[in-house]
DNA sequence: CTGAAAGCGCTTACAG
DNA sequence: CTGAAAGCGCTTACAG
C-alpha cells in the first residue's frame, strides 16, 4: 500500500491554477460574492476529487487557538465523570470543539503532567474537576491567563469561575425532609476531608439541625455520636462500624442521611444484612443515585445532581471564558430531592 | 491582566544568544555531548526562567505526527465504554500519547462527523467500537491508510485490527457451565441485530446445546420457544413479555442466558416482582457485571469481560500499528465465568 | 476579483 | 561544537 502524501491547499491551488490565498478563502467561505462563481466552483470539486482535508493543526498555527478543550477529572470511568465527560462533549461539538480528557486519580503529581500534557498541545480551556491540593495548579493557571472552570468541586478561597451543585443546600433539605417526616434523630455518615464540596455538606447538615431545634453544636453532636466520618480512602468495614456505632448510640438515630452513593451502597448492603427494616427502623437519604441498590427493598431517597447540566452550563462558561469574556462566573446548582420509600412517614 | 505572548525557542535564543537550532537540540536533548555543557545549562535556565512551553502543534506540523489518539465509542457515559476510555488513557499516556474521544449514539452520521473531525486534528490513529452500518467508514480508513483498531465489536467481512471478547466461546462457557449444574432446558434472551459480537452469542449457545445433545436446530429451538430476541431500543415490556413466554413455554425453560447485563437487569427484576426463586425456580447467567442487582437474592453467574485488558490491548495494537507494524492484529480474549448463587447445582 | 508574501513555532539536513 | 535556512500547511493583511 503506497502511502500517498495527503493533499493540501497547494495541491488545489496548482490543479485549479490559482493561489493557495484564493483556495482558502472559498473552502472557508470567506469574501463570499467577491469571488468568480465559476472559479469558486472549480477550487470547490477539485478540494473534493483530490479528498482534501483541512489539517487543523496548520491553521492552529496560525490562528493561535486549536478548538480544543481538555477535561481533567479524577477517573473518567467512574459514572459521575463519565456522565460529565459525555454532556462536555455534547455541549462543546455543538460549538465546534473537541475534547481531550485525562484522569488524574486525584494525584497532584498526576495533575500536573496532565495539565503540561494539555497545555503544551494548546488546548484552548480546560475544565477540571479537582482533587485535594490542587491549588496551585489552578493558581498557575490563572497566572498564565488560560480560561478554565472547575466543576463538581472549588476552592472557595480562589475566585474562579466553577459550576457545582449547592450542597450545602442539598444536604439542608434532606435534613428538613427527614424532619417533616417525623424523624427526629438524624446521623450523618461523611468523610473526614479538607475536600470543601464534602464539607459543604456536613455545614448543610448542621444548620438544618440547628434550624429546627435539635442540635445547636458539632461537640454536641459528636457526643451524641450522630455524626460519624471515615477517611476517603475507607474499607468497607470502616463503613460498617459507623452504621453500627450510629444505631448503638446513646441515643441511636432513627435516620441516616449519606454523604456519598458510595457510603449509602456499604452501608446499605450492611443494613440488609442485618435485616432491619427501612423506613421503620431507619430511614435513609443518600447522595446520588444508586443503582447498586435498585433492587432493595426500600428504594433510597436520594439528592440528585444534574450532570448533564452541570457539564453543559461548565462547557458554556468555558467557551464565554476563551471568547474573553472576563468576568468570573460562579453556578451553584439546585440540587432535587427525589423521594422514595425510604423516607416514608413514620 | 496583560497577556504576555508565549515564550518561544526564538525567545530563548535571544536571551541566550544563540540559534534556535541549538535551544531545540538542548531542550530535547539530541547531539548530547556534542554541544557545549556550559551553553546548554544556560539555555536549560532560560526556559525554566521564561517558563517556556514547547508548542506541540508547531513540532506536530513540523514532524508530521501529533502523538494523539481518537477513541470513537456509541457512548462515553456507559460504563463499559468508560472504563475501556479509562484504560486506553492509561496505557496511552505510557506512551506519551494523549486521546481525544466521541460519543457516536451507533449513529452513522454522527459517526462521520466525528471522524472527519478527530481526522483533520491529525489524531495518528483511531480506536473504534463502531455501531451498526460503520462498514463505509472502516473502508474509507483503510483507503486512507489510517492506523486504527476495532474494539468491542467488528465486522468479520473486514479484515481489520481488533480487539474483542470471544464472545462465541463466551457463551458456550455459559451453556456448558448450565449443563454441568443439571440444567436441561436452556433458554436464552438475545438481540435481534445485525451486529456480529452478538450473533456469535447466539451462535455459542446453539452450539453447545447440539454439542451437548440437548438441541440440533434453531428452527427446533424456535418452536419450542426457547430463543426470545428483543430489539435493541426495545422497551422494558418487551424484556418482561419475553421473560413470560420462556417460563411458560411448551417445555418451560429451567434457566435463561441473558446476552447483556441490560437484559439481564430488567429480565430480573421482573423476575424479582414473580417471586420466583432463583436457581431453584430458574437459574441465571448474563453478560456483564450488573451492579444493579447486587441485592438480588440470588447475585448472578455472569461472563466477566476484561474492560481494562481489551482498552490497554488495544492501545497497544494500535500503537504498533501507527509504528509501521503492517501485519493485522486480531485478538480474541478469553471470557471468564464469574460463578455465583443463580446458578447453584440442582 | 485575485495573487505574492509573510509568518505561526517548531525540526532537521546541511555546511562549516 | 554551532548556525543559516528551508519547510511543515495553513491564514490574512496588503497591494493591485
Amino acid at each position: 500500500m503506497s502511502v500517498v502524501k495527503k493533499p493540501s491547499l497547494k495541491d488545489i491551488a496548482a490543479k485549479v491554477g490559482v493561489s493557495t490565498a484564493l483556495v482558502s478563502y472559498v473552502l472557508n467561505n470567506q469574501k463570499q460574492g467577491r469571488i468568480g462563481q465559476e472559479v469558486a466552483q472549480k477550487i470547490r470539486d477539485a478540494a473534493l476529487s483530490l479528498n482534501y482535508r483541512t489539517n487543523l493543526i496548520a491553521r492552529s498555527l496560525k490562528t493561535n487557538s486549536t478548538l480544543t478543550i481538555g477535561l481533567m477529572v479524577p477517573d473518567i470511568s467512574h459514572p459521575f465523570f463519565a456522565g460529565i465527560a459525555r454532556s462536555v462533549e455534547d455541549e462543546a461539538n455543538r460549538h465546534g470543539y473537541t475534547v481531550c480528557y485525562g484522569s488524574t486519580d486525584g494525584n497532584p503529581l498526576r495533575s500536573r503532567h496532565l495539565m503540561d500534557m494539555l497545555l503544551n498541545r494548546q488546548v484552548d480551556g480546560l475544565i477540571i474537576a479537582p482533587g485535594e491540593h490542587a491549588e496551585m495548579l489552578i493558581k498557575s493557571l490563572q497566572e498564565q491567563a488560560l480560561p478554565f472552570v472547575l466543576v463538581d468541586r472549588y476552592y472557595p478561597d480562589l475566585p474562579s469561575n466553577y459550576v457545582a451543585l449547592d450542597n450545602y443546600k442539598a444536604a439542608y433539605i434532606a435534613v428538613q425532609h427527614l424532619v417533616e417526616r417525623g424523624y427526629k434523630r438524624i446521623g450523618l455518615l461523611g468523610y473526614e476531608t479538607p475536600l470543601h464540596h464534602l464539607n459543604e455538606r456536613k455545614r448543610g447538615y448542621l444548620t438544618a439541625l440547628k434550624d429546627y431545634k435539635i442540635a445547636f453544636t458539632n461537640s454536641w453532636l459528636k457526643e451524641k455520636g450522630w455524626v460519624k466520618e471515615v477517611s476517603i480512602a475507607n474499607k468497607k468495614i470502616e463503613i460498617e462500624r459507623a452504621v453500627d456505632e450510629l444505631r448503638l448510640a446513646r441515643e441511636p438515630v432513627d435516620s441516616i442521611l449519606f454523604t456519598s452513593n458510595r457510603l449509602a451502597a456499604a452501608g446499605v448492603k450492611h443494613i440488609h444484612s442485618l435485616r432491619l427494616n427501612v423506613p421503620e427502623d431507619l430511614a435513609l437519604v443518600c447522595f446520588d443515585e444508586t443503582e447498586s441498590l435498585d433492587l432493595f427493598q426500600a428504594p433510597l431517597t436520594y439528592l440528585r445532581q444534574p450532570l448533564a447540566e452541570m457539564g453543559q452550563q461548565a462547557t458554556r462558561v468555558l467557551l464565554d471564558s476563551i471568547r474573553k469574556n472576563n468576568k468570573i462566573i460562579q453556578v451553584n446548582m439546585e440540587p432535587e430531592l427525589v423521594i422514595r420509600k425510604s423516607t416514608l412517614k413514620k
